[in-house]
DNA sequence: AATAACATTTAGAATTATTCTAATTCAGGT
DNA sequence: ACCTGAATTAGAATAATTCTAAATGTTATT
């Protein structure tokens, strides 16, 4: 998969003054510097859905003494308190999104860079038959295929 | 997260008598001994979606000298060859899932364990906004909560 | 303000799933 | 039977993540 600039199709919310320590606090989570740099870097969303070490990096600028260690577990309060969610669409490294809204994933199979998809219709997504027992709490998308970048690239070559 | 036996909701297809070689020949590969033995295990399904080396284990009763390698590389081809889906609910090992019918992912945040859920109206899983220009191929569908055997475990306690 | 109690951060070691490598074995076609 | 390429194997290597134990920071209590 080769590298391919991220674009936007739908945008979570942004890194803006004084947000993000009073999400982190509203959260239940104490704002240390170092949550708010690793929630910060996801909320600027430079790169989407970056993975830990793609955070890390980012997150050194702004912090040089912070540790891989700090951002997992950073990562993994944030995930606790609902500000962010894990993505697995493949074996690589967990993603990580701080859009909380429903909305659906996109994997591109050719640069394996990832997107959200809105949700058009909101009523839960129906066509699904839960069997009586089970208790769902979160359910999520996921698509596979080729963005318009890399079919671009297709047609060309 | 408690190991809880396994329980079928949908009924995914069947190792018999001859129809794993034949299947294995019908997607385009060569039946060996090895992905005969990885193929049935998953089709037995005495454990549902299990894990690469839930295979291994089992698949080394049938075909001792079988290796570790061998059993990735199976299933490798095997998921090449559209008889096998991989399922990344989660960081945790990779499952494997011979169930090709489309249908959606329910994984007990309790238990860990997953099972299928059959899909009710097959017209295209709708109500999600594809942005033009983005070719899917493979869509999914993944739910989370809590399994009925876990639940009546809550309940009791 | 000092102290105790607790949470957070840190570097580095350990773990785990998976992939890679190079040698060996196997199967099908001549 | 022999050649060629594919498949299998054991074991080493890799990569992401988790663990550990020490150090630091924060809050509550006196």
């Amino acid at each position: 998969m080769k590298d391919v600039k991220a674009r936007t199709v739908f945008v979570p919310p942004h890194r803006e003054h004084g947000t993000v320590d009073a999400r982190i606090a509203e959260s239940g989570l104490r704002p240390t510097a170092q949550r708010s740099v690793v929630y910060g870097v996801l909320l600027d969303n430079a790169k989407e859905h970056p993975t830990a070490d793609e955070i890390f990096i980012q997150a050194k600028t702004e912090k040089p003494e912070i540790s891989m260690a700090t951002v997992y577990n950073c990562l993994d309060a944030l995930v606790k308190h609902h500000l962010v969610k894990q993505v697995h669409l493949d074996r690589a490294a967990t993603r990580y999104c701080p859009n909380m809204e429903e909305h659906a994933h996109f994997l591109c199979e050719t640069c394996g860079e990832v997107w959200d998809f809105e949700v058009a219709v909101k009523p839960r997504m129906s066509g699904f038959r839960v069997p009586s027992g089970f208790a769902v709490t979160q359910r999520e998308v996921n698509m596979r295929g080729v963005c318009p970048a890399c079919a671009e690239q297709e047609v060309v070559r």
